[in-house]
DNA sequence: TAAAAATACTCCATAGGTATTTTAT
DNA sequence: ATAAAATACCTATGGAGTATTTTTA
């Protein structure tokens, strides 16, 4: 298409810096390490290398003095961690006020028992990310929990199998 | 995988609006509809609409009154709106910080005769987006330019063809 | 009936995964 | 020697496009 050089030009211009990649760069960060914030982000280690250098490319700076295994934090870091912390707090503030907004006041969900051990962290997390909700939880069988979600007792369930 | 689950789950809770999806959504309040949104993001019409349908379902909540022509706000859509703005202004802004501890002063960029043309706008539009970037335009052949970047006498060229 | 937006589908780019290698303690 | 990050390669998802069909002023 002959419109391909323009499109490039507003691909170079029209820098987002992804929310997600920040997110992985603020967990480096506060687990000092690649390897260790892929595992609390639930993603495989070369995806977080790959990700970071994404986030270079796009930003146009080194974050990271490489090689040497402290993890160095170079002035561009520190910037852009700040800005990381700011957008990721500004994006579940507004979540939040949608919800709110939106949201009557609470949100039930059931656990097939088979998950619920992992569920704990999940859900302080949830607290965390979403202080305004009032979260419930019920255990049963994936059987029963269909039901009373189309029964419309539970906003979502998580179930096994099909 | 076993941690399928855990992954939907975590799809759920990590919900990030992303930065394209806010620009396409200021976009159309700008320009007040979604075809003209489109013109001025350089992308189709259904694009804007996919993404606005995207967008709708990863913050739960309404934002347009479909149907209704004049495309009338929605209460979720002022927040949204106000949001999307202060991430773009936040993203522009460390774009420009970062840029201005990496980068010397200024950044020259050469540009094939042809496309000389459409560059005026792109250019102030940059000095919008980066006040602090001082801009030099050269404008020559393809392969003189290849040859100057080469050299180091440009950032960056825009070429045709090859 | 003429605009504007939604829908259906197709395709390709790319983000993420697995396997492996390299690097630094 | 070992833990951590980088690299190579592959695959699948989903985002954007074209074509078309609704919709409402």
């Amino acid at each position: 298409m002959a419109h391909a050089y323009r499109e490039q030009v507003l691909k170079m211009l029209q820098r987002d810096i992804e929310v997600k990649l920040l997110r992985t760069l603020v967990a480096i960060v506060e687990e000092n390490g690649f390897a260790r914030a892929a595992k609390s982000l639930h993603v495989t280690q070369p995806t977080v290398s790959q990700q970071m250098q994404r986030l270079e490319t796009l930003v146009q700076a080194p974050l990271f003095q490489r090689g040497k295994r402290p993890l160095q934090l170079t002035p561009a870091r520190r910037e852009l961690v700040a800005h990381a912390r700011r957008v990721i707090l500004l994006n579940s503030e507004v979540l939040n006020k949608l919800s709110a907004l939106q949201n009557p006041q609470s949100f039930s969900m059931g656990c097939s028992v088979h998950l619920a051990d992992g569920l704990g962290s999940m859900i302080s997390q949830l607290a965390v990310e979403r202080p305004h909700l009032r979260c419930a939880m019920t255990t049963g069988l994936s059987s029963s929990l269909v039901d009373r979600l189309a029964r419309g007792e539970l906003e979502a369930a998580l179930l096994l199998g099909t």
